[in-house]
DNA sequence: ACTATTTGATATGACCAATAACGATTATCG
DNA sequence: CGATAATCGTTATTGGTCATATCAAATAGT
């Protein structure tokens, strides 16, 4: 993609407002044309402020919306291995390994050699992983998730999240 | 981020559905946990699918939703410079250089030295350009919106559009 | 005139996505 | 059994995007 995570648009240039005539007539507001009503431009502008406010909320715990995910995916599913955790996350195998390296290496997490399959890592939280986990889920809810119903409203997120759901799975 | 747009989730191991017994109880569907509850995970995840829809449309025209954004703005407002179009994309001037070689490249629009301040140049497209951005509107009206209309309905449509600027602006 | 700012551009670094390939292990099946 | 294929985690590598610092040229401010 390319719409950036901090060059804010529409800063709008407050330089210069309310000229004191004298120039080429445009100057002003620039036209967004049928961009507003492109579903993907305002689908890729929304998920870029969400990510950056859950960013924001996590800082003190220094988690990543996809390291969340990962972590409250084996705590969910302990004992499965990279393949089905990467899988249903939509991560490749390859991908994955760096980041259960640093998840690991902070040890929020551990692979254990599987017993049947000596081929595979039995994926689980340690009880650091687990305590990190729970401060985290506290705030997402507190902070992030409670931020998101202040600007929609309750009703209003959850068919937001009812419609997201339907694109990413029938679409 | 993280999530990938190929990695397809969720493929559910359809190897040994239904197993005949004796295995370890698990083995089935991973649970997702309070991920579906997640507004950023959903966001990505439709996000994700919609840009990949949108190329797909565009293939014949081989034009990326960013490309596609650039000429849209470009056309609605000739003679901006780069920083202009750049920033109401969010996209940095660094990286925007790049990116209207390619355009400028394929002659879909031109730099032409500012007489105002000759260290600005005024983006304008030609008429290839366009013809292009006429055919991509039309490919994006008839296959990629429609499609969204077919998937969400009308009404909801509008409305998630309207809660995703809602996002993108008061968030 | 002198300094500061702006514009487009370059270079660079960090990060993410994607593919191919490898060693170790397990499954398949003739 | 034994050969072949498939799977798992991993490494290496490539291409793409995002971001920062910096530059020369041009302009603005004083």
């Amino acid at each position: 993609m390319t719409v950036s995570r901090t060059a804010d648009p529409n800063v709008s240039k407050p330089a210069k407002v309310a000229r004191d005539m004298a120039e080429p007539e445009d100057a002003g507001q620039i036209r967004m044309g049928e961009l507003s009503e492109l579903l993907g431009y305002s689908l890729k502008r929304a998920q870029l402020r969400v990510f950056d406010d859950f960013i924001r909320c996590m800082a003190s715990l220094n988690l990543t919306p996809a390291q969340f995910s990962v972590l409250l995916l084996i705590d969910r599913n302990p004992g499965r291995n990279q393949t089905e955790i990467a899988n249903t996350l939509g991560i490749l195998r390859p991908n994955f390994v760096a980041m259960l390296d640093s998840l690991e290496g902070r040890e929020l997490c551990v692979r254990v050699r599987s017993a049947n399959d000596r081929r595979s890592h039995n994926l689980m939280l340690t009880d650091k992983g687990r305590g990190i986990l729970a401060r985290a889920k506290k705030l997402v809810a507190t902070k992030h998730e409670a931020r998101l119903n202040e600007v929609l409203g309750p009703a209003n997120r959850a068919a937001l999240l009812d419609m997201l759901a339907t694109l990413a799975r029938d679409f």
